[in-house]
DNA sequence: CGATACGGGACCGAACTGGTGCGGATTATA
DNA sequence: TATAATCCGCACCAGTTCGGTCCCGTATCG
């Protein structure tokens, strides 16, 4: 499995229907028809991503949500971590305690460093990359630094 | 979080276990000492891990547990795919039905090519790199094809 | 002042997860 | 042949998490 939660899922969508538009101030309910995801789902989705500063909201009789900032630098990481934390795919890789092997555990560190490469496969694709009709990622690029596009180069 | 099961986490270790003494046959008992794990939860892990096909077990009175094969062929991804079922970010990158939105989700393609990267990132860790008490991680190779190590490569 | 829309909770049922236990099958040894 | 050790396949249970809904307070515009 090692799936994402269905509201991560349900949350990228919203967030690419949201970067399809990015001057408007679309309304949960506008928002939840053009991604056909349930009008009180939204709602809760757009409060984490409020919360977790990918959205700004405007209240008031013609409020509405709208991107932070601009599709091309928010990434999928970004969504996935502010709607369920930190990633982090073994337990013990985030808070120190509570792990009763600790010390003999050799792999954690190894762990750490396949943490790192999801994260960076999460970080490479862009919500603009998301929203486009096709899958075009050629030239992914983050924050300045270089990405292993290689990752992307096989298909199935 | 999208992180793995805590079951998944014992298996990696347990199996590491198995790694350090690729000759011997070692009993549930004998394991779960040496890893730390509760013993009816190695038992239960071994089950799955049989059933995988990445351990071969003889019964017995001196019965056990042996790597099916050696543990450079063994991959992380393997270990996952083995307790959680085969590797599937989102929900509907698995089975095709049950979508509701299906037609007007443009990002299911992207999602299958993220989902290759993650997969891609377990597959280029192997036992034999788990089990090595540093992370030692530089020529990760698999089955013939290069692998991206780049993503490795950065540090926090 | 009233209508619209966001904000922050509480809440509930369903599903999954981790963990345990038991009877049966298989093999080595005395 | 009998016995003990060991794996095998289930069924079972408590706890937690997840998806989803609802309600009431607050802010803004007309």
């Amino acid at each position: 499995m090692l799936k994402i939660a269905k509201l991560t899922d349900y949350g990228t969508l919203v967030m690419t229907t949201l970067a399809l538009e990015p001057a408007a101030c679309l309304n949960a309910q506008e928002l939840a028809a053009r991604s056909h995801v349930a009008a009180p789902t939204v709602a809760k989705l757009l409060k984490l991503l409020v919360k977790g500063g990918l959205v700004v909201s405007t209240r008031g009789t013609h409020g509405g949500y709208r991107l932070a900032r601009g599709a091309e630098t928010i990434t999928v990481a970004d969504v996935v971590s502010a709607l369920e934390g930190p990633i982090a795919i073994t337990a013990c890789a985030q808070h120190g305690g509570g792990c009763t092997i600790e010390g003999s555990c050799t792999s954690r560190s190894n762990w750490r460093l396949i943490d790192e490469a999801v994260r960076q496969a999460l970080s490479a694709v862009t919500l603009a990359q998301m929203a486009a009709p096709r899958a075009q990622i050629q030239t992914a690029r983050m924050h300045g630094k270089s990405v292993p596009l290689h990752v992307f180069a096989a298909r199935e």
